[in-house]
RNA sequence: GGCGGCGUGGCCGAGUGGUUCAGGCAAGGGCCUGCAAAGCCCUCUACCCCAGUUCGAUUCUGGGCGCCGCCUCCA
């Protein structure tokens, strides 16, 4: 059974009931306001493969993720753009999908987007102004934070003293610093909802509350999203279901932040980096592979290098997958090794940890190429089996196939019969020219082989 | 100022109070190969500094130095 940290208690716990019941997973989505970058990749990633591995192990998981289409952001670059708010939403939500599959993650079970809850927000945010917790002022609706018990859970700070360290501006409408928006009255020419306080757009924290209690009920299994996100989104969130007195996610997983180069990528320091270029320049599965490299609790580093060698580290992978679908033949009954899958399982079972999961599993990897150097076909098809079933669970696919144009399909025929003839002089130049197409050429018993 | 994390071999990155070792990539040597490639074998470079606890610390405690993050509607 899997056990993860929760940032709630600051322990490695059960995540709860594994089997029939479901396991109800609420993370944080993107704000559609421009095109992600390799930061959203790793949250992706790293939400992907626990619900992979959740699945894997038999669980039955229901997969909430929402789509925030309205902020000041979107509302800033539609006006720039002399546009409705609508369509750049939507144009960036697309971009976010596209980018997303090309990773293979698997499509939350229910994205929400916030404006189609918009009533049920209206409707939270007047219940906490009739409990007398939140308080109308003349640019929004507050949520005092002092009303609410146990403020600061997920900061780990005492009210004081988050209190003391606010970096927010005075703002004249708040009671005090550390309270927070529930609704925004619009200004001129903003779009708008219509609510008991005049028209305007709920606040960032209020869409997750309603989403989540509305699409996986009262508490749920589980909250997770980046480590920014703690303090003040995911506390925020917390301190409305508190005030409601509804039970909220039994358990808060937050993730680290990826680095590139030494310092947190962000717009401010100009190293921003792409996910859909990021994509088109490297094997897609070698940055899921570098997240799984990395605690998700840990800061990732990212960089060319870390990509290319990923990449590097996966054509080994692939090239036992090739060999596997030439020996399984030959072992048609060998079952997956045991031993891998167990130790594979206890790895992840542990506050998800992928890095000594993996290497576990690479481990295997090369003790299925020494058995089938050694001809012993059923042990490597057994161990090389587990390893990819292993890395498949995680969401990360072998191909022992490629794509092959025909005419490298020719060239590789004529240097099969030059060989045959052993004329090496023509088959190497025939080598050469497969090259030249793009490829790379191995020698199999069965003859040329071409590869990506 | 408050809170939290991290400093491991050429690079990335796990882990542990001691005995054989994370793993990946790179480098050197070898096996295999017509030559390569792939694969395998061998080799190499460690645990930021200073104290303390201990028979023994990279691992625990304290201090120091350095780095990073959160306290801003940044994933």
């Amino acid at each position: 059974m899997l056990r993860l940290h929760d940032t709630a208690t600051g322990e490695v716990r059960p995540l709860g009931p594994n089997g029939a019941a479901e396991i109800g997973i609420y993370v944080c989505g993107p704000t559609v306001y421009g095109r992600p970058h390799i930061g959203h990749g790793r949250a992706t990633l790293v939400y992907d493969v626990l619900r992979r591995y959740l699945e894997w192990s038999g669980g039955n998981v229901r997969h909430v993720s929402n789509v925030t289409d309205i902020d000041d952001k979107i509302i800033r670059l539609a006006a720039d753009e002399h546009r409705p708010w609508q369509d750049v939403a939507r144009r960036y939500e697309d971009s976010w999908w596209s980018a997303m599959d090309r990773m293979g993650v698997a499509r939350p079970h229910v994205a929400p987007r916030a404006t189609d809850y918009i009533g049920r927000m209206v409707d939270l945010v007047a219940e906490l102004v009739a409990s007398g917790a939140a308080y109308e002022s003349g640019d929004g609706v507050y949520l005092s934070a002092s009303a609410v018990p146990g403020y600061g859970l997920l900061a780990h700070q005492s009210i004081e003293s988050l209190r003391a360290g606010a970096r927010v501006e005075l703002n004249e409408e708040k009671r005090a610093p550390i309270d927070f928006a529930l609704w925004k009255k619009a200004k001129p020419g903003e779009p708008k909802w219509p609510s008991p306080w005049g028209g305007g757009r709920p606040g960032w924290h209020t869409e997750c509350v309603v989403m989540s209690l509305e699409l996986l009920g009262d508490g749920f299994a589980l909250h997770g999203g980046g480590e920014d996100l703690r303090f003040p989104h995911h506390e925020n969130e917390r301190a409305q279901a508190v005030a409601l007195g509804r039970p909220f996610a039994r358990h808060w997983v937050h993730h680290g932040m990826v680095l590139f180069g030494e310092e947190k990528m962000s717009k401010s320091v100009g190293n921003v980096v792409d996910l859909a270029e990021m994509l088109d320049s490297h094997d897609p599965r070698a940055y899921r592979l570098v997240v799984l490299q990395a605690h998700y609790r840990e800061q990732v580093k990212v960089d060319e290098s870390r990509l290319a060698e990923a990449a590097r580290t996966l054509q080994g992978l692939d090239a036992l997958a090739r060999r596997l679908a030439e020996a399984e033949p030959q072992a048609a009954t060998a079952e997956p090794s045991c031993e891998v899958t167990h130790d594979f399982r206890a790895f992840m079972d542990d506050d998800l940890g992928s890095p000594r999961a993996v290497a576990r599993l690479f481990d295997a990897v090369k003790q299925a190429n020494t058995a089938l150097d050694g001809r012993q076909v059923k042990e490597g098809v057994s161990l090389g089996r587990a390893a990819l079933a292993g890395f498949e669970a995680l969401g990360l696919v072998a191909t022992g196939t490629v794509e092959v144009s025909e005419q490298a399909k020719d060239l590789a025929r004529r240097r099969d019969a030059a060989r045959a003839e052993r004329d090496f002089a023509l088959a190497d130049t025939l080598r050469d020219e497969i090259v030249a197409l793009g490829y790379r050429v191995e020698d199999t018993a069965a003859g040329t082989r071409v590869l990506r």
